[in-house]
DNA sequence: GATATTTGGTATGGTCCATAACAATTATCA
DNA sequence: TGATAATTGTTATGGACCATACCAAATATC
């Protein structure tokens, strides 16, 4: 069978499906069937993942810090004395796209470049004053009004089963 | 106290951070801390998600299917009649980014658009008889290469707890 | 000391995502 | 009925993100 661009008498599968869905029989946009989409994983995985994002950036919207960025302040906190090429990477930033976010960083005074003395090509990376109070203060954020979601939706101890579970696959698959 | 550019006398917190890591105390390029990173529920839930739709590329690089087309041509086939706004929308795809997506899969021959004959202007989509063909090779691929390594990785009871909470994420977060 | 490697950076292109606008068609309703 | 509004597919366009090639300065290697 090849399909009829024109559908002229297309009595095909369910009572002409070129007809689409206007049929006295329903009465108005009725919703679609997932069918195996929601049992696929990357499917619900990248829509919970965008939902989740979206929270992200709700609630940091004082602060002005997306994900990406608040990964980074993360880690500079946690690795002082690292240069650029080790935060990127660990981060699975490209160093090429990691210059212009460490623009913004440090054009908004949060984190800041230090030529090291040991070897002069590298930038290392520190956090300022600000950049630590902020990271402070978006941690705070962070727990109260995002991952505190988590838990009012599926409870502590599947919060933590998840995460674990999340981790094994960015780690194992 | 404010950041130095230079750090010419830099006695900061554990033994001059501008150095870099580069004493004699460490052998090689030692792995970062990830710290409280590895606990936040965006950056694991991102990075889950790519490694899946990674792998989920490489066991559809025989069919060269992505996850996004696959789930248009699902879709497609568990609701026949359907026109571009219906199906674009309940897959969060917007109506313009969804006309390159059709006008590929269509130029496979693996869908078609079929002009309504109840309403003019929106465009049926219905599964081509390679389209369906395809697509039952495909869910096999995904069956067997894709989602069956969750199960190796998960087990059976943790991969259906981790799909169902991902679904609670994405719809009610 | 000549060569190779590394680091930060620029330039560039691709893909995905979002908005505005438009013609054709249909719905609304005075 | 006919004027107006809304809908559908589409194009054009810009932004965000990602990947590659390439470069100068500095360092490592031999």
């Amino acid at each position: 069978m090849t399909v009829s661009k024109t559908a002229e008498k297309s009595s095909d599968k369910p009572a002409d499906v070129a007809k689409g869905r206007k049929d006295a029989s329903e009465p108005q946009a009725e919703a679609l069937q997932l069918g195996e989409l929601s049992e696929q994983l990357g499917y619900v995985l990248k829509r919970a993942q965008l939902k989740v994002f979206e929270n992200f950036l709700r609630c940091m919207a004082s602060l002005q810090l997306t994900p990406a960025q608040f990964s980074v302040l993360l880690l500079v906190e946690k690795n002082p004395g690292r240069n650029q090429t080790e935060i990127a990477s660990t981060l699975g930033i490209l160093r090429p796209n990691f210059v212009a976010m460490l623009d913004n960083l440090e054009s908004r005074d949060l984190c800041a470049r230090i030529r090291s003395t040991n070897d002069r090509r590298s930038h290392i990376l520190v956090l300022t004053d600000k950049g630590k109070a902020v990271l402070a203060r978006a941690k705070k954020l962070v727990a109260t009004k995002h991952e505190a979601r988590l838990n009012d939706l599926l409870g502590q101890a599947n919060r933590e089963a998840l995460i674990g579970m999340l981790a094994k696959i960015a780690n194992e698959f």
